[in-house]
DNA sequence: TCTGGGGTCCTAGGACCC
DNA sequence: TCTGGGGTCCTAGGACCC
């Protein structure tokens, strides 16, 4: 048995921590470069405010709605995150931290589930701050489900049963009970169906969870596939997807930003990109990997249908894999100069790190290499000199210089204080 | 008349998740 | 005028190799 605990429209709780007049109020979290909204109080969504919505889009539509739009502040968020996790973390004997405002927690040997959640939720909301709702389920689908049964059944009374508001245990309920949630759920709320196959699975007559909880699992796979085969066997009460205990190794680091404005010179390229390699190799390092190839990438706007379109990639793979800034810049920088076409208005461009594997691999021969293939005690300095004073204290030579404006920065006006990670940036408390 | 088969790599894109 | 970023997995076609 499992439970999801998840932050009510997390990064909105998050600001409205320190500035309580947004309680109330619709208030929406933008993208980088202020584009859309990514997060929403229940206000903003009452208005039709929908994941995603261009932020010039809302503001025109509905100038007198009185919406609060804030840029996002990630380092505020993460740090909410980890209190809110540790917190958390006390309802079962494990767990595994899923996204920034989202863990599962295994149930085994607990007693007194639904009663011990009801008092870790109030103890997350008492002192953090964060308004949470926790689902509990034979399966972690059936746990997500029960949680989004647990939030809608407080934000939109009427909709589930008035008990199942803030934490909803499915576990705990008769069959008929069960069986009466489902079928008031719709399928594209289940965890694993996205639109397509939501749409697929409408196409197919269907329209609830109950309605996929009956298909037979061996027709999904031959009329779909293996993965929502999966899906249908865990909404039976049957567990197909692991818990995740330690997060596995990642695969691939990516690095990537729209620009604050179009871009069409090589030599502004070049300076983003090198500095997208950079950011991608300190994550590399502090998960102490190597990657053997480097992706770049730029693109024009899709959504600017009247511009010619132009979209390319490139691997640059490396020697041997490494993680020196020095030679991931170099590979990545090279690869611009190869996809880079004059004349076009550039959106967005990127770095993926790939083939990543732990730097203890190539260990032997490094040993016999002069500073080592992660770039050794430099890289190291570099690393912590950045993460002390700030980012781009310390950086490669063609990231642009302090002083010069760069065109390809992002815009993010309404920014809030870091008011948990910076010193200069600590809430004031009046007396 | 008649033109293999298997493997890998790259690029591109689609689906899902947060 | 203005549309996010970071992941995973899967598929398909073309280039290239033997």
């Amino acid at each position: 048995m499992y439970a999801l605990v998840d932050g009510n429209n997390f990064y909105v709780s998050c600001e409205r921590i320190f500035r309580p007049a947004l309680n109330g109020r619709p208030v929406i979290v933008l993208s980088n470069n202020d584009g859309c909204a990514i997060a929403r109080s229940n206000e903003a969504k009452a208005l039709g405010i929908t994941m995603g919505m261009p932020w010039f889009q809302i503001r025109t539509q509905m100038p007198h709605a009185g919406v609060v739009a804030l840029s996002a502040n990630f380092g505020l968020y993460g740090d909410i995150s980890n209190r809110m996790m540790s917190l958390a973390a006390g309802l079962g004997p494990e767990q595994e931290i899923y996204s920034i405002d989202e863990s599962f927690v295994g149930l085994a040997g607990v007693r007194d589930v639904t009663a011990r959640a009801r008092r870790v939720r109030e103890r997350i909301h008492q002192w953090i701050g964060i308004p949470c709702g926790i689902g509990i389920g034979q399966t972690k689908t059936l746990a997500k489900l029960a949680n989004h049964v647990a939030k809608t059944a407080e934000r939109k009374p009427g909709s589930y049963p008035a008990e199942l508001a803030q934490v909803a245990n499915l576990a705990a309920l008769h069959a008929s009970d069960f069986d009466a949630v489902l079928a008031a759920t719709d399928l594209g709320e289940v965890w694993g169906i996205g639109r397509r196959i939501a749409e697929q699975l409408r196409g197919a007559g269907l329209s609830t969870a109950l309605d996929v909880a009956r298909l037979r699992p061996a027709m999904v796979r031959s009329r779909w596939n293996v993965t929502l085969e999966k899906t249908v066997r865990e909404l039976q009460g049957l567990s197909c997807i692991a818990f995740e205990d330690v997060p596995p190794a990642k695969k691939e680091i990516a690095s990537t930003r729209s620009f604050g404005r179009p871009v069409t010179r090589l030599e502004d390229l070049i300076e983003a990109v090198t500095e997208f390699a950079s950011r991608a190799g300190e994550k590399l390092r502090r998960q102490n990997g190597h990657a053997g190839k480097v992706l770049t990438f730029v693109h024009t706007s899709p959504h600017r249908r009247e511009d010619p379109q132009y979209s390319r990639s490139v691997v640059v793979p490396l020697r041997r894999p490494t993680a020196d800034t020095g030679l991931l810049v170099q590979a990545a920088v090279a690869g611009m100069r190869q996809i880079y076409r004059p004349g076009y208005k550039m959106a967005k461009a990127g770095v993926h790190l790939l083939e990543l594997q732990d730097a203890a691999i190539g260990q032997a021969e490094l040993a016999l290499d002069e500073g080592g293939a992660d770039g050794g005690h430099l890289v190291t300095a570099v690393d912590q000199l950045n993460a002390r004073y700030g980012r781009g204290t310390v950086q490669i030579a063609s990231a642009g210089t302090a002083g010069v404006r760069r065109q390809w920065v992002m815009r993010q006006d309404l920014k809030t204080p870091h008011y948990t990670t910076s010193w200069k940036e600590l809430p004031l408390v009046r007396a």
